[in-house]
DNA sequence: GTCTATAGATCGATAGAC
DNA sequence: GTCTATCGATCTATAGAC
């Protein structure tokens, strides 16, 4: 790994909190400069695109990270068992990287206003891969109607953040969570 | 109704469809004039605080709209049958207001970056609204833990507005609303 | 009440020295 | 690679004619 590589990787993690707390049209470069520690012309040499290459580059950043730490466990569980146990993890996960809400999901936050047309295949890929994961798990665990869990499971979790961020609370966060964990419990209704 | 009120209030459901697609930061005046058709003079003379103000105006238009089509009816509802039925038209409701997930949530976009810092207020009564409302409603048709399951409602349809911006599908927030309306399903194995 | 013109600040982005 | 200086565009907001 190069000083360049480096530098350029530790940039991202700093712009990515800017992204998050201010959206995409909010984060200014005199923001983006403060946060990263760096000067115009160090930005714009890791990032020729500008403003919007940068957050390409964050948004990449966060689906590998979650592709990595989330979804592969989701996808590689083989037995119930371990479906069962890749789900929990997930949540867990879940409830750390979002510090229990109140951190925003960068792609959940583009999605909802005209920056989404900037990187749609970036926030599509995310939600897409986190749903198909999860459904696969969840389909392993042998619960009934994986893929519409799945996708119900997805959305708590962004919901949740959204409440988490209204309320100033995470008690409200932990609490969705909480009912969203007993798409594993057994349903003697169905 | 004077003109001038008259002319306000059109002005101000210009203005939302703004603040809701390009966000806070997005919804510069030359989106504003264009769409409300009216000048910065006029704006000005309307909302002498500028932007804030009609960002402001528009959340407690949402709000009061909210406030008498969706909480009013879940509030009043006395009797189990009639709390049921409250609640299977919010849904309805919001199906029809949110256009299945491609109309973003004013508050809710909101919440997420630092404009909320702006608008505490008001995106905290707005939800703490409609979770109480919700709330009051589930507990009248009997639901058990019924403050937890509003909070979890409406999360999930702030998650399935999320969903159905970043995968451009409508269907996903229908997947999610159908799957929440399962709170008023009567639970067996509790 | 509505407009045009414009102020004053900040925006994203570039140039070029070191 | 990193910086400062600066460009032109755009921003919010104001002034003042009508």
């Amino acid at each position: 790994m190069s000083a360049t590589t480096s530098s350029r990787e530790s940039a991202v993690r700093a712009l990515a909190e800017v992204f998050r707390e201010h959206g995409f049209d909010g984060a200014s470069m005199a923001l983006l400069t403060e946060a990263s520690g760096l000067g115009k012309g160090s930005l714009y040499h890791f990032f020729p695109g500008g403003k919007r290459e940068m957050a390409q580059a964050v948004l990449d950043d966060v689906d590998a990270w979650f592709r990595g730490n989330l979804f592969a466990p989701l996808q590689e569980a083989a037995t119930p068992e371990s479906a069962r146990a890749a789900v929990e993890s997930m949540f867990d996960a879940v409830e750390v990287y979002f510090r229990s809400g109140r951190r925003a999901c960068l792609p959940g936050s583009f999605a909802l206003s005209r920056p989404r047309d900037l990187f749609t295949v970036a926030i599509n890929d995310y939600f897409t891969e986190w749903i198909d994961a999860l459904g696969s798990a969840l389909e392993v665990a042998g619960i009934e109607g994986a893929r519409s869990e799945a996708i119900r499971v997805v959305a708590d979790i962004q919901g949740a953040i959204v409440l988490a961020h209204a309320l100033d609370d995470s008690e409200t966060f932990t609490t969705v969570l909480e009912a969203s964990r007993g798409v594993l419990d057994p349903r003697p209704g169905s």
